[in-house]
DNA sequence: TCCATGCTTAACCGACTGGTTGAATATGGA
DNA sequence: TCCATATTCAACCAGTCGGTTAAGCATGGA
């Protein structure tokens, strides 16, 4: 989870990521769009591995990726959790401009505890 | 989104916000769960605030912190893209089952593309 | 066989990270 | 007023990061 996090923390390799959501990509077509070295792009090419984010199959000289999205949908997992701040926290608002705009009962944000 | 996925990066930063999704916490509170300095501590909230994980309401010499869903629900979404790649997997996988389990028809994995 | 291509590795650099300790700041209470 | 409490700030340290350049290693094709 570390790595994944910290992999998705760099817009180079969350590009790269985008990029191979079209599609397999070799090593040199994920490095194309940025103005870096290849070593540099290896090495986030490397980060995402490491992450599990993306597998790399070697076919000759060329390194193909692809997307593994199982870490993704276990970063989107635990993100998940808070998603009853968000929701709930629109659910207050709803509930306040419902009463303002009714019978102006006054309601505290109620923010869990 | 650079801020967001590096603050999610560490672990002690994310039993923070789990803290925090429990309800207000004060900086002391924050830090007591673990064997590093307040100092440290401190440090590893301002950065979740930077990412604006979190807002911090200063009461008296008390710093109370509570959790900010904005950002996570932006990193949910943009999780929410690569989406498909995991549901489609499954699909397949349950396609495969399925065929498999029925009338034995040859069904290659299919990835996108 | 020889060379161009695709990519990695190694060594290095400046900047940032996560941690420390020690001092500073500000509030609350006796 | 004085002290304890809550927290930040400043300086420092070792380790990691993202980048570089230069060299190395396979592979593919003439």
């Amino acid at each position: 989870m570390d790595a994944v996090f910290h992999a998705l923390g760099d817009a180079t390799r969350r590009q790269m990521l985008r990029s191979l959501a079209g599609g397999e990509r070799t090593v040199g077509q994920l490095a194309a769009p940025f103005a870096i070295s290849l070593a540099a792009a290896s090495k986030h090419i490397k980060t995402l591995e490491h992450a599990g984010l993306i597998r790399r199959e070697v076919r000759g000289r060329t390194h193909v990726c692809r997307l593994e999205p199982g870490p993704l949908a276990a970063a989107h997992d635990w993100l998940g959790f808070y998603e009853r701040f968000w929701t709930d926290r629109l659910d207050a608002l709803d509930r306040v401009l419902r009463a303002d705009d009714a019978i102006r009962s006054p309601d505290k944000e109620k923010t869990d505890e």
